[in-house]
RNA sequence: GCGAGGAUGGCGGAAUUGGCAGACGCACUAGCUUGAGGUGCUAGCGAGUAACAUCGUGGGGGUUCAAGUCCCCCUCCUCGCACCA
């Protein structure tokens, strides 16, 4: 019987599920190994391909770490709350706790049967209220020690979604979900302290193995910048107007100032003259979406009419709105420096306001010069150089002395919008009266479960459907006695999501998040693979979470997950015809691909008739696109262990990967080649017998364990996989049957392809069947004596360029090798006429001659 | 504009960190096998030549006995961020 994969994989996930393979106990004075994969959200599509591409690699590092003799936790679960199934509740009126637990069944069978090695007891969903429960408590926390506060602020009003958004979830000025447009709005919201972490987030970066891109985007949105706030005096008012500035040494030259339209002292100190032009600039400002703001860097702007006093030169410098400035960041004011800044010099240049250069080197009425130089026209600073900071430490220096400014440190990133107008979220779980907090609920009210509710569509109002609950809205409070009601908001998916990875080392404690015992075991995360598009959102929020658990001794380490990898996504071919334009952009989803070269094709459109021309782009897959690929549909026909094996060797893990089905053909055949190692016939006859293994085939094999064992080690599993090809290509060729050759080499395949290797390793090597299978066979160790020959062939170069290569005793010395090299035919005819000059020899590298 | 990462055959990609460029696959070509169920085996496959010579890792310079790898300049691509003071 050939290779069967729709036989032995059942068989082998049933026995894995019988015998409880997989599941983690805490083990002390054994080794831990926690690898975690981003939890999926169960959407009513079903698992695509994309999703094994990721989930695949965590579970080759698991299995290979079991068999290395670590205690593995590889949990899994879902992250159950989100707007698509609110949508769907809106559109089709089932409610959200009914199709996401429809959704999670889906998940769960399909992930099953990609056989990954999850502790299966463990699974968790955010929307189950024993889990949020928890959400909720570490909410109260937080929102005790003042991180989880109520606050007023400019937020993403999507009026089309009747719902404010996160940063995070508006691009393009536009909503994430639906591209509907995105509005700013001043509303009071629940907001998270996460500018409170912003120092120790950045320091946290440099104790953790992640990729350099993920740390550098972390680094850019906290943004941290040094400077100093600096006071003017507004002329003829009681009013100081405190400006945020990196620039303390470019003070002498700030020749107007520059507040946010929607500064809270614009009103105060705008003239009578100017108080009409003012409000309508501040009006079209607000109409004006982030979007329209960025769509056009122009310099718009309106003098307040109002004077402030630069406390270095003690003149009046005229105070101005524009939008340009950004409210949130800094104080929201500027001291605008025309000559060494190239918005204020466009600004400055449009408005006929003056330019003044302080810092030599540049010609200021050409452009703004923001180079190094030395201080001119800055009084007693005249001559100091800018280079290494010194001018910037003794201006501001003097004028802290004088009370006028303050060195700081300032952070770009903003408080975390912690709310959303929504039913199919955690409650917020606090009692107000009116607009104020009244006080959080107490560990024994919790968890506060989401009622139902008639209608899920957004009230409209800002105000979520759960202000239609009327029962569950209104309580009489017994703590305070007083009738109270419940917050309405409920908070954002990136809540749940936020500390799960907590809650896997202790999924079923009703008396704790996760006890001590349990996380300092298993905490933190030894591997964390996931999607580089979480890398400012959930990889922050994660990290503040942590931070704000460990500060309170509730878990012990300030970092959460030590070593993060991301995968890339798996791609495939859409296609566009021409439109009228010419321009192939119409995308068609083709009934048939009638042929194809590197970037056109002819297709079939669907409903038949002629061919047409067409263009193909490699994208990700959606369904709209029509290149979704379905892992059932796969596994159906070549089986899990030839899709897992197609996605680690395909391409590297981090990279995009354009899916070919050929490619993964090819790996199916490859393991029926395998197959064929250990059995022949159509009856199965076993091919393992108990003879000494060849010298050749201990090289091979031994070959194979020690490349196989680095790669997995350093994550490359394509090259891992490519060791294997060469392994069993060449066992195949020697004929080899030995079982202490083809016993380890079922271990090396066990990560890639596990179902085939628990019956070549049992059935195959004739190794007894265990509870927990091959993957907890110790794993083979290469014997060093096999990896080197006796023989080396080197490369031998003549003045530099490789003329051809020679066999060498792995010791031969100097003298030998170029005798060796000289006796060499290709050799005699480049040295012929010269004399060797110079030998450079790398023993088992290289013969380099330099011949004159 | 700023930040990060890239550029190697028709394609995906290898290359103990300076030492035989193109491992392993796909696609393609040829031969054998098979001749109902996504076959199996063998060989070839960077360019160029009849064969050598030769030329080849985005372009240009450099360091070195030796550069895909190190240094300088440039071009292009991908991803973040983007009027952040």
């Amino acid at each position: 019987m050939p290779y069967r994969p729709s036989e032995i994989e059942p068989r082998w996930q049933d026995h894995w599920e019988k015998h409880d393979s997989y599941v983690a106990r805490i083990q002390h004075g054994q080794p831990k190994f926690y690898a975690l994969d981003m939890f999926p959200y169960p959407s009513g599509k079903g698992l695509h391909v994309g999703h094994p591409a990721g989930y695949t690699a965590s579970d080759v590092v698991c299995r290979y770490k079991r068999a290395r003799g670590f205690n593995v936790l590889h949990p899994i679960g879902y992250d159950a709350f989100g707007l698509p199934a609110e949508q769907r509740a809106i559109e089709e009126g089932i409610a959200p706790q009914i199709s996401t637990a429809e959704s999670i069944e889906t998940f769960r069978r399909q992930l099953k049967r990609l056989g990954y090695s999850y502790d299966w007891s463990r699974e968790i969903s955010t929307a189950d209220p024993a889990y949020y429960k928890w959400t909720q408590w570490i909410f109260t926390r937080l929102y005790a020690r003042g991180v989880a506060y109520v606050g007023e602020g400019f937020v993403n009003w999507c009026a089309a979604l009747g719902t404010v958004l996160a940063n995070d979830e508006v691009i393009d000025g536009k909503s994430e979900r639906g591209g509907h447009p995105v509005e700013r709005k001043r509303m009071s919201q629940w907001m998270m302290r996460i500018s409170a972490y912003a120092d120790r987030l950045l320091a946290g970066l440099d104790t953790i193995d992640w990729p350099d891109a993920t740390k550098a985007a972390q680094r850019e949105w906290i943004g941290r910048s040094e400077g100093a706030f600096v006071d003017f005096a507004v002329d003829g008012s009681a009013e100081t107007i405190t400006v945020f500035t990196t620039r303390p040494d470019t003070l002498f030259g700030a020749t107007y100032l520059v507040l946010a339209p929607e500064h809270a002292l614009v009103d105060a100190v705008t003239t009578a003259a100017q108080r009409e032009a003012v409000a309508a600039y501040q009006k079209r400002s607000a109409a004006r979406s982030e979007r329209d703001r960025q769509a056009s860097k122009e310099k718009t702007g309106v003098d307040t009419g109002a004077r402030a006093i630069n406390p270095a030169t003690g003149e009046a410098v005229p105070v101005w709105i524009a939008d340009y400035v950004i409210a949130g960041y800094g104080t929201g004011a500027i001291m605008a420096v025309p000559g060494h800044d190239e918005r204020d010099w466009e600004f400055a240049r449009a408005m006929a306001l003056p330019i003044k250069e302080v810092i030599s080197g540049g010609d200021v009425t050409k452009a703004a010069w923001s180079g190094e130089g030395a201080m001119v026209n800055s009084g007693r600073f005249d001559g100091t150089a800018t280079a290494g900071g010194e001018a910037i430490r003794a201006v501001t220096a003097w004028l802290a002395e004088k009370g006028a400014a303050r060195a700081t440190v300032n952070f770009k990133i903003r408080d975390w919008t912690f709310a959303r107008q929504r039913y199919w979220g955690e409650p917020i779980p606090v009692l107000k009266e009116g607009d104020a907090v009244v006080r959080a609920l107490t560990p024994d009210e919790l968890p506060l479960e989401l009622p139902p509710v008639a209608d899920y569509a957004p009230t409209g109002t800002g105000e979520s459907p759960l202000s239609r609950a009327v029962n569950w809205l209104d309580v009489d409070d017994p703590v305070t006695g007083r009738r109270l009601r419940r917050e309405v908001d409920t908070m954002p998916g990136s809540a749940g999501s936020s500390w799960y990875f907590l809650r896997y080392c202790d999924p079923h404690n009703d008396q704790e998040f996760c006890s001590r015992e349990a996380s300092d075991y298993w905490m933190p995360v030894d591997l964390y693979v996931g999607g580089a598009e979480h890398r400012v959102g959930h990889l922050l929020y994660s990290r503040m979470w942590q931070k704000a658990l460990h500060e309170e001794g509730f878990v012990r380490d300030a970092e959460p997950f030590a070593k993060l990898r991301h995968q890339g996504m798996v791609l495939a071919k859409t296609y566009y015809t021409a439109g009228e334009s010419g321009k192939f952009n119409h995308l068609t989803i083709p009934e048939r691909v009638v042929k194809e070269d590197e970037k056109t094709a002819q297709i079939v459109a669907p409903g038949g008739g002629e061919p047409v021309a067409a263009e193909f782009r490699w994208e990700k897959m959606s369904k709209r696109k029509g290149n979704v690929v379905n892992p059932d549909d796969i596994i159906d026909v070549y089986g899990v262990d030839a899709l897992r094996v197609y996605l680690c060797f395909l391409t590297p893990l981090e990279s995009d990967k354009p899916w070919q089905t050929s490619q993964l053909e090819a790996q199916h055949d490859w393991l029926k080649r395998v197959w064929r190692l250990y059995f022949e016939g159509d009856e199965d006859t076993q091919r393992v017998a108990d003879v000494a293994p060849t010298a050749e085939e201990s090289k091979v094999l031994h070959r194979a364990i020690d490349k196989v064992t680095r790669d997995i080690e350093a994550m490359s599993l394509n090259t891992a996989i490519s060791a294997l090809h060469v392994a069993t290509r060449d066992l195949a060729r020697l004929g080899a049957r030995s079982r202490e050759v083809l016993g380890p080499l079922a271990q090396l395949m066990a990560p890639f392809a596990p179902h085939l290797a628990e019956t070549l390793w049992t059935r195959g090597a004739g190794h007894e069947v265990t509870p927990g299978g091959v993957a907890y066979a110790p794993w083979p160790v290469a014997d060093a004596k096999w990896l080197v020959d006796d023989t080396v062939t080197i490369g031998v170069q003549v003045n530099g360029k490789t003329v051809t290569t020679v066999e060498l005793a792995l010791d031969a010395d100097e003298a030998t090798a170029v005798a060796a090299a000289q006796a060499i035919d290709a050799v005699a005819r480049q040295l012929a006429g010269k004399t060797i000059a110079k030998v450079i020899y790398k023993s088992g590298k290289i013969l380099n001659l330099i011949a004159k």
